[in-house]
DNA sequence: CCATTTATGTTATAGTATTACGCTTGCTAC
DNA sequence: GTAGCAAGCGTAATACTATAACATAAATGG
């Protein structure tokens, strides 16, 4: 399970995959994708990178589906519950899931210079912190992972070479 | 390294420690330990857990060292930066550093109950971290590693057996 | 069909963070 | 010592993120 978002793909087929499984997801369970819903989850899914719930908004607003921000929030809070999206709590952002149908605890790597982000996989981390929790008596629900960095495209930029070029 | 926060301690030894370190580490390097920013740092310290900019704030405006954000949000700045704090992400909330003095990469426990939060080491699960960046080709600068769960006391009070009690 | 639950619309407000600008303080070089 | 400069602080204004509370509407299940 590689990360996810770096690397050049095909990604008409990428959002098609992942919106039909979404959906056939919420009919397995009896979830409902309304039309808020799934417009949120396409939004999300036409980059490979964190938008804020009111870059969200913004667009929802255009389209007449909504204007107050509740209506982000709670379209995005079902995303993320139902394991569609993410969020990516370094920016206070959220993102889809690129590893959807998978069981997983994700790793976020975040370019900070292109702001693309890429969805890794944790499990071996994971066994380590759970380690290290086990010996302190904790016991953990949700672990939050993410690394800052630049994306091999950004690291050869020179615009990426300092935080103020 | 253990995770330093849910286990009872000498805390006023502990406060004065790292209050004499991070003096010592500022002269050391020519960084300025000003009255806010040494009240910011003792108002970390003073608990395990962490701390809005907004509850400093309040503190620190009783004091009479300061009103608006900027005084807050300014010395927890310094603070970050020099190693002698860490944002808590998922809290959007600030720490004491708890290592104070090892160049380490924090991981966080927070405890979803009573709030508190320790700091145990993440080097382990860095190394994997570091591996899925490189395959990925990805430069990581910072990480965030944060478990949110519930810690040793929390686990056995009837209250914290569910989200809404 | 009616009751219940689930989702949406809307207003208002809470909580987190930054920009901008001017003043003061402390350091360094003359 | 004092002129010039950088770092820090005071303050106002504003931007960004998120939730509470309550009314309305649509779907589900008997």
């Amino acid at each position: 399970m590689p990360a996810i978002g770096f690397q050049p793909h095909d990604h008409s087929a990428c959002v098609d995959g992942a919106l039909s499984k979404a959906q056939a997801h919420c009919a397995a369970l009896g979830l409902r994708m309304t039309p808020v819903r799934r417009r949120t989850l396409e939004i999300l899914l036409a980059e490979h990178r964190a938008l804020g719930a009111y870059d969200i908004l913004g667009v929802l607003s255009e389209e007449g589906l909504g204007a107050q921000p509740p209506v982000a929030y709670r379209a995005l809070d079902f995303l993320v519950k139902a394991g569609f999206a993410h969020k990516v709590e370094a920016l206070n952002a959220y993102i889809a899931c690129a590893h959807l149908g998978a069981d997983h605890t994700p790793a976020f790597l975040i370019c900070r210079a292109c702001k693309s982000v890429a969805e890794a996989d944790t499990a071996p981390a994971q066994g380590r912190l759970d380690d290290a929790a086990r010996a302190a008596g904790f016991v953990i629900e949700r672990t939050v992972v993410e690394a800052e960095g630049l994306c091999p495209d950004c690291q050869t930029d020179t615009k990426a070479k300092g935080t103020t070029p």
